[in-house]
DNA sequence: GATGAATGAGGTTTCATTCAT
DNA sequence: AATGAATGAAACCTCATTCAT
């Protein structure tokens, strides 16, 4: 039974590292631009290996992906239970996303790159994440605007698409070493995290 | 004489036809996922034309990004000149997004996706469009900080990128087809020029 | 007239250049090796200009390599005519041979490359040239044998095809600058000439 | 291991068969005229094993003459070693090629056309190979002239161009079918290798 | 579970050739 | 006579995928 676990672990082992190593390399060159022998090499396994355990080279985003959206799905909708106005949800939700760029920059990056761009991807099984992503903000927009936290005319979907877009750009720059040059660290997450916040409470997004 | 400018302008007349056909495939299937031969059909001429006149896939992205960029970079240069507040001035900027993207929606989108995010293409030459692009927007910040049109501790180079991600979003979508399902008419664009002027003018982005 | 003159000059003109161009890429390139377009930059006219004159491109190589070997053929069989002993009818070859590329190496050099080699082109039709060429030195050397000049056991045909060899590779050594790195000298041509005929009376090839 | 064995010596048996077969196409039809489908076939392989093992046609090229030249040269330089007059070694240099051409006249042939004569390969990396044989050659002939075996103011580069011209055309000869249209069996080597041995005592080339 | 040899569809690229001007 | 725009067959090459070991 030992051996039995040994081996299962070692399994579990190769199939993570696999993951973590095409989430790298799909953040580095989008899904077209990423051969599975690249994937293969970053997890220093044989490329037939990840066909053993996925199949395809689809199958690897659509795990990877379909892992990353859920989690963040049910974040947010978490986040929208909660009790507070309108920005303050926002800014949990930027705060999340940062705290999750910190543990796992390119996942992030892969995500919005992906998902919510699209093109790349069957348009309508993974479309289906980006717009669910977007319509629980929106629901958690128009929640705020039942509650007087924004004007009754506002159109709640531009609105979850701006600040959506706003937040997403901030992460992509660090990403991609546009914002600051040098990698940040968590003390500069932090700094960051309190500038999106007053950003966010700046007006333009609620009250 | 007469001649010659006649193959010379019948030659311009393709070149252009295979440049706006690669901008429009390009935005919908990304660098990686278009075709030469995609491009060719899209303008109706023989994929072997595509190398006589550019030589390989890369140039003709090259050619199409640094035009738009230049373009691009030229508008937001003038807007900064002129008078205005801030939000004044990043409306314009927002307005003039959505023009272009109603003149054509494909080439905004291109911008976006293979600039801004990149990663496909080479980082030196074609990053640095990116960076000329936020550092413009960054400098018009800079200016309003100035003139006290935001908090003096704000820190620009953050908001000009969480600017840019909301209204490059926002385009997105509208690409995509994630606002609003179905293509907005020209009214529907004026609409949203409105919508995103009083966001901008919400108070995230100065007074 | 003077017109009509002018203008057909300057056809012939164009012709040579594009002939001398031709001869000269391919004897650096190889036959397969040479674009159509090489032989029109070499020759400074557009490439459509070579199928006026030429139709294709193997017209082109069977024009070059008509031309010379004809001539080549002539000097040799007249060479035959004369009177003299084997080595000293050899002897005149090798020097007609060096004197030809002075005037033009990179012919000569086409010539060896494409027709004695053979295998790019009409086996048929060109690798006769090539026969046509040993069969009338083995015929001087045939010649010499009935004359005394070599032993009567002695293969001619191996002993033509040794010499044409030895005297080729010289003159291959001289277009690729591997004898004495640098382009020999008019004055360095006669030294080799008296060199190589040094070599051939040595009694290898007869007395 | 036994597996990783059985699975090394398949690839490396691959490898071969494809190597062996590029030599064969290539001796044909040169380096340019050869297609990789034309390998593969002659392999009797899928096409894309070439790329799996060489990345690239001028790869297959390159290994093969890479591992010819170095055998070549290491033969010359052994008999170069060896005791015996000029004409004597030189015989056996000649020898050698004859045989080896027996065991594989498309290699030789290879060596010929596409090492010594050039200009369609990599002109600094494999030139340098053809220089190496003949530099070899040479320093056979400068020994011979030490030793007294030719006059004291031969020129021995020449000398030895012209030794390997004779001999290598000889060659090509037996390639082409020009010499005695049909093939020689191995008694006719014999022979030839005797006949070239003659020309080669006969004095031109030292004594 | 793991490897990498082998395949071939499908893309990129080259370039001889045609032809309108 | 001269040009070079346009074409597409045919080459090169990539890489997802299969499968024997």
């Amino acid at each position: 039974m030992a051996r039995g676990q040994a081996k299962e672990s070692q399994a579990r082992g190769s199939q993570d590292k696999i993951l973590r190593a095409a989430v790298k390399v799909m953040a580095r060159k989008g899904y077209h631009g990423t051969r599975i022998s690249d994937i293969a090499a970053e997890a220093d396994v044989a490329y037939g290996l990840v066909y053993h355990y996925f199949g395809s080279k689809e199958k690897v985003l659509d795990t990877i992906l379909e892992s990353v959206a859920t989690r963040f799905s049910d974040r947010i909708a978490r986040i929208g239970q909660e009790k507070g106005t309108l920005t303050e949800k926002l800014s949990r939700i930027s705060d999340y996303m940062l705290d999750t760029y910190l543990a796992n920059p390119e996942m992030i990056h892969l995500l919005v790159q992906e998902v919510v761009r699209s093109g790349n991807v069957d348009p309508d099984s993974e479309m289906a994440s980006a717009r669910a992503i977007l319509q629980q903000i929106q629901g958690i927009v128009e929640a705020g605007k039942k509650a007087g936290h924004i004007d009754s005319d506002t159109d709640t979907e531009l609105l979850s698409i701006a600040f959506f877009g706003a937040v997403e750009l901030t992460l992509t720059s660090l990403v991609q070493g546009i914002y600051r040059s040098s990698k940040p660290s968590t003390a500069d997450i932090k700094e960051i995290r309190k500038k999106l916040r007053k950003i966010i409470h700046g007006g333009s997004f609620g009250r």
